[in-house]
DNA sequence: CCTACCGATCGGTAGG
DNA sequence: CCTACCGATCGGTAGG
């Protein structure tokens, strides 16, 4: 995946071209998270970063190539910020919670100047087809899933009731932050994302099982 | 507000110039459902119409105005099908209830060409500035606050537990059918609105006290 | 990585 | 409501 610019494959330092590449990408998630995908436009894109067009352009072989490495940062960040924090935590409520404390506080820390790079993604690119809405696609999927097989763990170390359904509890937990993003970004209600909070951990109390560990809002 | 193309100002019939701009307008909603807000040109949507661009034009003063005067017609369109049927329901939870199955249903009869306008709005324009995000932060917060004031006369018709937060309890329901519709159109997911409906009534029913009305998943 | 360029489309205007 | 046009910017290419 991805355009591969370099021959190098093994973990050899990273050549000029790579670095400038990289760089394109930070910036590029930013510009998009703010002005979508679509609007994430090659010229714009060369001025934020003081060079020409055709030099950025000679990273990347289409507009389309741009979107999807793009998408492909974004992905990394977010790995790095919510999921792979998130399996440091014990198994169970513990890392369920740490799973949307993580978005929650990604979301708060503005690490993408725009909000969430892939809510306005996923929002921008649900009706449309082709690969960069795929990419957006595995990427929902992929952290959906993560939360899926969190709730799994969480019922089969006794810490959630057998009873709950997976896959319908995950999609409440992974549609609460989404919401509190909207009233936090657009409606500028500060007490969004502390509502928010409160009531995912309600939500997993409330299907908590007597054996489940305390958890609580980090402070 | 609108751009008040004729004097007209009862409810005189509408002139041809009305009639255009109202047809324009309802294409330009579907248009910008799927390609955004910003992604509505004036040549694309003139195209859709068979019309001259600078014919279409004529009807709005910029593609500002033009934006403005969509967002207005799906504010209308949302009123329609969601805000006001609710109304002739019972006060109350069957009231707050009917609500949620109105917008669940808009988002299942595709309404709008490419899923719920507001959505992709929001996230759209939620980290920008400017008329067109106030005209859409305005249509969320109306929409929000009909359903806080939802719960709150459900509260008072001893409907539902006097101890809930009103205010967090209705971004909880605002927060949940903007996941289904993630999970529904770009997911792809089939259960993702069954599964709302089952939570968001689960969450009502969670606080409701022993007098309130039954409600139940409309077939 | 650059300059210099391409055809297409953008929002918008003049004039009828 | 139209034709005919404007300068700016779009994604992309040639050639170095």
């Amino acid at each position: 995946m991805g355009t591969a610019a370099s021959g190098r494959s093994k973990a050899e330092s990273p050549s000029k071209g790579d670095r400038t590449r990289e760089s394109i990408l930070r910036v590029a998630v930013d510009l998009a998270s703010v002005e979508g995908l679509e609007g994430l436009t090659i010229g714009r894109l060369a001025d934020e970063l003081s060079m020409s067009k055709s030099g950025l352009f000679a990273h990347f072989g289409s507009k389309e190539d741009l979107q999807l490495a793009t998408v492909a940062a974004a992905r990394e960040i977010f790995a790095e910020h919510v999921l792979r924090p998130a399996l440091t935590v014990e198994a169970g409520v513990p890392r369920l919670w740490a799973l949307c404390e993580n978005w929650i506080q990604y979301i708060e820390g503005k690490v993408f100047k725009g909000g969430c790079f892939f809510a306005a993604a996923s929002f921008e690119f649900d009706s449309r087809s082709g690969p960069v809405r795929d990419a957006i696609a595995a990427a929902m999927k992929e952290w959906l899933g993560a939360l899926t097989r969190a709730v799994d763990v969480a019922i089969r170390e006794k810490h959630l009731k057998a009873s709950i359904d997976s896959h319908q509890f995950a999609l409440e937990i992974y549609s609460l932050p989404i919401g509190a993003h909207c009233g936090f970004q657009l409606l500028e209600d500060k007490k969004a994302l502390k509502h928010i909070r409160t009531s995912i951990l309600a939500r997993i109390q409330s299907v908590a099982t007597a054996t489940c560990p305390q958890v609580k809002i980090r402070r």
